[in-house]
DNA sequence: AAATAATAAATGAATGTTCATTCATTTATT
DNA sequence: AATAAATGAATGAACATTCATTTATTATTT
């Protein structure tokens, strides 16, 4: 195999297990050594890939909300009416976490820790501006209340991350009747 | 002063110390030593208080999450509709959480991460049930959606929280207009 | 093709630091 | 004088990070 891919691999395994690790004991019960070992790499060779453990955290953060925010933007057109644009997204958000458990676990608790430096944190929020454009529309086209970013996505992206959380650690199970109920709960939340 | 006071004051300045150095640093970036620093005591004195460090720090989240419902929950009546008891208790956790940021910061780490041993946190959720009987109310009297008790909780509490964190990180203030704005969104998301 | 040299990647033991916890001693209260 | 509370230096374990050495890969020569 390449090299280069070789490598590719081995940075990906290095940032699976700082997600799965950081996610079921946190971020301060995390030691590289175990890390290392999880990744089938050793200690010295994440250091190879990352500056330290901080910039592989940031880097982990990064890529994993980069990789939320392009599922879930993907169908986003302006062709689209707002109602469609807003369905199809908060489906595309919620299958990707659904799908991802682990992936939107650690999401949840960098968004809500001071664990990821605070400039990169602002990073992954520009990532979002799909979803600013559909306000903007939505509002000036009467459909949508008018409401702040942060009221909009606090009602449109936080219940279903809640749920997430729910799901994976209590019984609690995230039914196709449930997600209906929790996007008609979304939806009526925000439009007029 | 009597001993039994101090005592009592002195543990209350090792929590206030933790709440906050946990929402500043984070949990594993927070020593023994900083928080005996700024709680005015040694750090031996901590361990007069409290067994070790997870025990500080799960009795510290019971403490603000018991407080937390008690101020919620204080005006609850079998007597109101569900519609006003709900509005009241929407109300009075918004007021807690505005008035009581480190709280609500707090409480929102314990709970989006593991460094709460998962007993004491099942103990936390416990102290939930009066919303839980607004529910059912509601549900049988046919005014709410027919939801679980996590999308209920999903679309109440949780919007509100994510709100707070954005206001004490980024410039979003919360105003009158956006509570107001906030609590119509919420009723909305779960009326029939 | 095979052998050799040059370069790059990976290793993991060693280092120095940080930290939770203890306990012999001191200080305050009864 | 007796008891309780508080102290903080000392201890030992855990950990992030480094770097001399080894292993793998690529390039060059025969």
């Amino acid at each position: 195999m390449k090299q280069e891919i070789k490598s590719q691999l081995k940075r990906e395994a290095i940032v699976t297990a700082t997600i799965s690790l950081v996610n079921s004991r946190g971020y301060h019960a995390t030691p590289i050594a175990k890390l290392a070992q999880l990744a089938n790499v050793s200690p010295g060779t994440i250091y190879l890939y990352f500056e330290n453990k901080q910039d592989l955290l940031n880097k982990a953060y990064l890529e994993v909300k980069g990789r939320f925010t392009k599922f879930s933007f993907a169908n986003y057109s302006t062709n689209l009416t707002v109602e469609e644009n807003y369905k199809e997204i908060w489906h595309r958000i919620a299958e990707y976490k659904l799908n991802h458990i682990q992936d939107a676990l650690f999401l949840g608790q960098c968004d809500n820790t001071p664990i990821i430096d605070e400039a990169i944190r602002q990073e992954g929020i520009i990532l979002l501006a799909p979803l600013v454009e559909i306000i903007r529309k939505g509002i000036s086209e009467g459909i949508l209340k008018n409401m702040s970013d942060y009221l909009f996505y606090a009602y449109s992206i936080t219940p279903i991350s809640f749920l997430i959380v729910m799901q994976d650690r209590d019984s609690f199970n995230i039914s196709k009747t449930s997600l209906d109920a929790a996007y008609k709960a979304a939806w009526d939340s925000i439009k007029i």
